[in-house]
DNA sequence: ACCGGATGTTAGGAAACTTAACATATACCA
DNA sequence: TGGTATATGTTAAGTTTCCTAACATCCGGT
C-alpha cells in the first residue's frame, strides 16, 4: 500500500472531522452536496472521511475565509487530489452558456491570481496538506 | 503539537478500528476491560481510539497469536506508550501473593525471552508501530 | 427591496455504539 | 474425568451519533 492509498483511506467519522476542521456538519454536508468533497460511506450510509478529505476541507475553509465562493473553490481545487470523475460533473455544474466568456483554464488562472493577492494580507492561514503535515513526519 | 500528541490523539471509532485491526468489538472491549488499552470517550461515552491505541491492539493480536495470554501481554506491554497510571492498577491486578516467586522485572524478562524464542518460528508478523509505519512516512 | 448563496435549526428515522448477561470453546489441573 | 478460568461469541435493550429533508435566517450584490 502506497502513500496515496493511505491518504485516501476512509477513516474518520463526521464527528471527528468536525473537530479537526472546526466546521459544522451542515457545512461539511453542503460542500459534499456541491461536489467539493466525496467522502466514502459505510454500509449504513454514514460518511467516512480520508486524510485527503480532511485536508480538502481545510483548504475549502481557508478559501472561504478569503472571500471566495464555493463555485470558485471548486474550480480552484484541481482534481489531482480528489476522487471526482474528471470533466463530467464539472460540465454539469457549469454549463457552457454560463461561462462563455472565460475558459475553465482562464478562470482558474484568474482565481489563483486573486488568491495570491489575498495571501499578501491574509492572516496566518492553513495551507494545502495541513492535516497531513499535522500527522505525518516530514 | 508534537509527534507524541498526534499519536495519542483520539480519532477513530470502534468500527474503523475493527477493520484496521481485524479484531471484533468484543475483543477490543475485553482488552480494555483488562486494562490493556485505554481509549478516550466521546461526550456520549463512545470509544475514540488513537494511533497508539491501534498500534497497541495490533501488538496484542500479535502476542495472542504466539500463545501468550492477556496477563502476560499486559506485563509485556510497558507503559512507555500507554496512558496507564504507573504501578497502581498493576498492583491491583496482580496482588503480591500471586506472584511471590518472581518479581515483575524477572517475569517480564522471561516473557520477553519466550517471545524472542517464538519469533524464530513465527509467521510474518506485525511489529510494534506497524500502524504508524502504515500511515507515517519514514 | 429582492435574490441567491451559505449556514442554522429542527424533526423523524436509521445506523452505530454501549453495557450486561448468558453461551461456548478450549486449555489446564486436581 | 470433571471442574475451573480464559477468551470470545451472541443477544437484548437502551443511548448516541448520523442521516436526509424541509424550512428559517443572514448577508452581499444587483
Amino acid at each position: 500500500m502506497n502513500d496515496k492509498d493511505r491518504r485516501s483511506m476512509p477513516l474518520f467519522g463526521i464527528g471527528i472531522v468536525m473537530k479537526l476542521t472546526e466546521l459544522t456538519a451542515r457545512q461539511i454536508r453542503y460542500y459534499e452536496e456541491n461536489d467539493l468533497i466525496h467522502p466514502e460511506r459505510t454500509k449504513g450510509n454514514q460518511r467516512l472521511f480520508s486524510f485527503n478529505d480532511v485536508d480538502r476541507l481545510l483548504e475549502i475553509k481557508n478559501y472561504l475565509d478569503k472571500g471566495l465562493n464555493l463555485a470558485g473553490i471548486k474550480l480552484l481545487l484541481t482534481d489531482e487530489d480528489s476522487n471526482v470523475e474528471k470533466t463530467e460533473e464539472k460540465e454539469k455544474a457549469l454549463p457552457k452558456e454560463k461561462k462563455s466568456v472565460l475558459t475553465d483554464k482562464e478562470l482558474r488562472a484568474i482565481l489563483r491570481q486573486e488568491i495570491t493577492e489575498a495571501n499578501r494580507f491574509g492572516k496566518a492561514n492553513l495551507r494545502q496538506g495541513e492535516l497531513a503535515r499535522f500527522f505525518v513526519n516530514r
